[in-house]
DNA sequence: ATTGGCACTCACGAAAGCGGAGTGCCAACG
DNA sequence: CGTTGGCACTCCGCTTTCGTGAGTGCCAAT
């Protein structure tokens, strides 16, 4: 791929296609775009990208279509991520603006995102791993029920409840409750457990081993859980009428695989950081199903250190450079948000 | 409608056309149904019931097809609920067994609903209004900094940051949140409310009559809160492929309505108490759009006090029977589990 | 290397023909 | 009077045919 004006001709296709959503012919590729020869030389042109696999016709004399391979090296070498304009940032501040908690702040994102790409967004809850121990609260249900809650910095809170086997008062209760806070307090949860761990180990030979070992471990249990790691947001379903009729070969499957997170953070893909965003193009992804889909992602987290990706899932036919932009500015704003709090 | 076996006539015409999703002649209706007479005795019921208004044909020369009235008749008149087969049964309880907290258990109860009916299951998280206040639990962030967290007996935690325009120390931290606590543990969020402010008048005299009543503006917010009243977790999507074809005239404007809370809510409708099942048919609902769409919900609640809505959003050719039961067992189940915790 | 010319291909839409399921009506029957 | 067999009629949905036109590939000329 040396030729300067046949990448010039597979940009205007790839254009033009995502555009109008109809294959793409030399005559109308010649008057819509300025590339001044003759319609006979773009097919020229047409032939060579073919035969190198980056476009397709879906028919004998048929216009042309890009193909995965095609959109791939538009995004590498013909794409220039736009930076938003500064409406478009306006519109984002005041969007995200007054959310009140973590919930909230995420639900605004996929919304935001979905409406900015106009396609299905999706939104990673901050993983437990690397963020600090805020806080942690006991409340005594009853003589021998204890409720633990664990808040962490990025405002997430997990709580579970406690069966004890010898009746707690307020005074250990007190002790527990400072000690716990005093070992875990402000610790990366890797730090944290390590902490809880040792501290247990001091405890156990008081006569409140047996308490402070089931606390620990609730807790310890709590920042394991990656069960809530898995935790995801989901907004702009509607979108998915863009991708046209195909419901049973495209749509379904999609629908399917938003109902399974596991499925969906898979196809998500790691978080990258340092405003990086991926694009995964069609059949690239793990998924047979989805070869007519596109995912296009990034990391988000305070000060760039990824703690969990986002982005938008969409037809392939899509405005590649659009919605990376898109991508990358929520990123950035979720990003400030959470360092702010 | 006086003659019994117009009637049969109707119950078949709407099981047939359930189950095959074609419109029923008169032929094939006393092939497969038992129903003693001759094609041309069915077709004079038909002409009738046609009159009435129960069943329509969608143009001339085809079959029957019910009408919404027709299906509002088949569920009021001609249908028994069918109880849950104890094998169906033992599947819900080790479904839900083994949540751990609120939003694990209403995750667990779409997901079940929607696998049982094979259509999209919509819960409502408790309302706020109706759950007492378990604990309140005040945080040191910095010193003019406090984080309030609001535990209530449903499991649901809200959590909010206050600024305070002078610092607190930590003797005061206790002493506030035992004062606090005394005021509202235990209490329906309406009373809470209600004692929450009496403390904070009674306060009003001390030196830190700021601090108190800035916590005590915050817990008021928290629990009057209607926007967390809104939530509700949706599930089963992918079953809107049982609408057919007809992406756009109904597909369509459900995606919309599901990814607008508030639509969604208004949907559902009050919640109905004591195992009452309500079903919304086609037209009979808020949205004109959402005319091929049925709605089967019901209220669920600790003793049967409805604290919200739960259902399932289906076109409004479905098995009513059969969803009318799984609506109501998982409501029945969703219930026994909120009473224990 | 680029271009105009030209024959060829093939999806797509309209028009036409056909088969069959289903209806409505009527006259006959118990 | 309700029920039944018979019969003509309607009209959807499928298939076939045909024409049109956008688009291509190839070739000879520049």
């Amino acid at each position: 791929m040396q030729n300067e004006r046949r990448l010039a001709v597979l940009r205007a296709i790839v254009e033009d296609y995502v555009a109008t959503e109809e294959p793409v012919g030399s005559k109308a590729l010649v008057e819509r775009h300025g590339l001044g020869v003759s319609p006979a030389t773009v097919r020229n042109d047409m032939a060579a990208l073919e035969e190198e696999g980056y476009i397709a016709q879906p028919h004998t004399s048929a216009g042309r279509v890009p193909t995965d391979k095609g959109y791939r090296l538009f995004v590498d070498r013909l794409t220039t991520v736009k930076p938003m304009s500064t409406a478009e940032k306006r519109a984002i501040s005041s969007f995200m603006e007054g959310a009140v908690d973590l919930d909230d702040v995420v639900q605004r994102s996929v919304r935001l995102l979905s409406q900015l790409t106009r396609h299905v967004a999706v939104v990673q809850y901050p993983t437990l791993s690397r963020s600090t121990v805020r806080h942690v609260e006991l409340v005594a249900l009853a003589p021998t029920r204890l409720l633990v809650v664990l808040i962490l910095s990025t405002g997430r809170v997990e709580q579970r409840v406690v069966e004890l086997s010898v009746a707690i008062d307020d005074e250990m209760l007190v002790r527990l409750r400072g000690s716990v806070n005093a070992a875990a307090g402000g610790e990366v949860i890797a730090d944290a457990a390590i902490r809880l761990r040792e501290a247990a180990e001091r405890a156990s030979d008081l006569p409140d081993a047996s308490t402070t070992a089931a606390v620990v471990n609730t807790l310890l249990e709590a920042m394991s859980d990656h069960r809530s790691d898995q935790r995801v947001a989901v907004g702009g379903t509607r979108n998915l009428a863009r991708f046209g009729d195909s419901f049973d070969t495209a749509v379904r499957p999609l629908l399917e695989a938003l109902e399974e997170h596991v499925v969906l953070l898979k196809l998500m893909g790691e978080a990258t950081a340092g405003g990086l965003v991926t694009v995964r193009i069609g059949a690239e992804g793990p998924y047979e199903e989805l070869s007519r889909t596109s995912v296009v992602t990034t990391g988000y987290g305070p000060s760039d250190d990824a703690l969990a990706s986002l982005g938008i899932v969409g037809p392939t036919r899509m405005d590649y450079p659009g919605t990376m932009a898109a991508v990358r500015a929520v990123a950035r704003y979720l990003s400030r948000i959470l360092d702010e709090a």
